[in-house]
DNA sequence: CGATTTCTCTGACTAGAGTCAGAGAATGCA
DNA sequence: TGCATTCTCTGACTCTAGTCAGAGAAATCG
């Protein structure tokens, strides 16, 4: 990391917050506490328990409570129990707390134009691009590799949107049953690996990985959620099993895939995968690759 | 303004603000209130009076006067009397407050590295030019044009620069006094005009406008600060001298500059001025410009 | 069925970040 | 010289945004 990046990281802070955090406090602190506004927001269109709010704005529950009572005394929402489960209780907007969404949603549409307004149109243009790729890149930095049973509520998540997303895009569609898919038991310990990768604890995409005694290892059900594509996560999938295969001693690694999956078939180039012939009569593959791997040098791991 | 640009600005405003609103508390929040940590900051090496402190934060006397108080207490400042005017009182850092600064300053730089820290070096590059990008852009936003009495302060600043950096730029070095400028009247109402730009307040840019009777418009003694440069601001000087110079009537507007200043040249090229003949005798100058101008229809002025 | 856990709420506090209204000293201006 | 102005400081407040420790109701577990 070099300073002249921290430099330009520093100023881009000083930057944005100033100006963002000055056009914040003028079209969205008008006439209600940030705190309550924030939580009028969250509730949403159609209501929210109180203990998922919490969760989701990591308040106090004492404080969430205090603030709920605001918001009902100015009559904004109401607050029932939870026709299942008594303890819990449900917040709804009103009529008058969904007019004062609104014009929450139109302020902060307001404030972006804002920062829009004093550009042409090629300025503004260049703009929203540099802020898309900060956005996607501060996004992918928060994005977490986490080793989990395939068992795991996040890993069935994935792993049910991945086939579905396959039945969906391969021509023939896709049938379990007829995939040469591993078993749960080949991607734990000792057997094999299973990663979820998460996005504000959320999982957004999951890649598994096969050690077969005394055959090269395997990548299979590697997926990306579509609002997580574009953050380089396949490449870091790939990178981390490559680094974890190396770490079971293997020097081989080994995948298939369908010819639909063009995206895919990129990144395995991209990333130093060699096309090879079949070595194994999956049906639904129609090509696969190999890569030699090797323990990074400590140098390289950082 | 499209809706998806709008979008996008706040897709990137909610990730900015949580992504480095978090890490700003965790890093800079630490020990010490941020409203000490930002006067700590602001003080600067040299020390600094109060009221300027005042001003420059834009906080309340009371309260800079408290805060001053805390820091004293804990013996990172020290306050005197101004020797000229003692009303006036100048806060200077101690040993510990500059260590203290110094901590401080440390820690933006890890908050900016932790930001990188998760990305690869591709990803890193993209980044913090995207940063630049988004910087340069929020800050083009802010620079505002004002019409200002050439006399002004602020127009005498940019000026006597602008004649410093002729004199380092041109190969025959320059001399105002062999140069056919504009007499100060000719760049006041009703003979003329003359802007400077300012970026949160201080000047970083002229230009002006030579209106003479019966004779085309003339833009004379544009200028931009080098920290305000890439900002866009040569060209907004010149489209806007292009309408003041359309709404007094005038249909063309020339200009002339010296061979030395290439990204003038570039600038008036790509905003449409076709060079002509000499039609003065500039002893500085090489190239002469001219464009023919209209009074933009409406739905263009937005 | 009783013990434990879960969920929400209330009351009592705290710290930060300011605002507002003077008071007092120094300076500037007519 | 005296009056107005400038500058800083103090005291007395306010509002947000929390935290913490229970209490009470409902659900769940063994």
């Amino acid at each position: 990391m070099h300073s002249a990046q921290i430099d330009q990281v520093r100023r881009f802070n000083r930057t944005v917050t100033q100006r963002v955090g000055v056009l914040h406090d003028h079209y969205l602190g008008r006439d209600r506490p940030i705190g309550e506004a924030r939580l009028l927001w969250e509730i949403g269109g159609q209501g929210e328990d109180v203990r998922r709010l919490r969760e989701r704005l990591g308040l106090d529950s004492g404080y969430v409570s205090r603030l709920l009572r605001s918001l009902e005394a100015d009559g904004l929402v109401t607050v029932e129990p939870h026709p299942r489960d008594r303890r819990v209780r449900t917040v709804r907007l009103t009529d008058a707390g969904r007019a004062e969404r609104a014009t929450l949603d139109a302020r902060s549409d307001e404030l972006a134009g804002s920062l829009l307004e004093p550009l042409n149109e090629a300025q503004r243009a260049r703009l929203v691009a540099a802020m898309a790729e900060v956005d996607r890149l501060l996004t992918a930095g928060t994005v977490t590799l986490d080793t989990v049973d395939p068992g795991h509520p996040d890993a069935l998540y994935c792993l049910r949107s991945y086939f579905t997303e396959l039945q969906e895009r391969f021509e023939t569609g896709f049938d379990p049953e007829r995939s040469l898919l591993p078993d749960a038991g080949e991607l734990t310990p000792p057997r094999g690996e299973f990663l979820v990768a998460r996005l504000h604890g959320e999982p957004v995409g999951c890649a598994g990985l096969k050690l077969p005694p005394g055959a090269p290892a395997e990548i299979k059900r590697m997926w990306v959620a579509p609002r997580a594509r574009r953050l380089g996560l396949g490449r870091r999938f790939l990178i981390e099993l490559e680094a974890r295969a190396a770490r079971h001693g293997r020097t081989l690694l080994r995948l298939d895939t369908n010819k639909a999956l063009t995206a895919a078939i990129g990144l395995y180039h991209s990333c130093g995968f060699q096309e090879v012939p079949a070595f194994n009569d999956e049906p639904y593959a129609h090509h696969w690759f190999e890569k030699r791997v090797t323990a990074p040098p400590a140098a390289l791991q950082e």
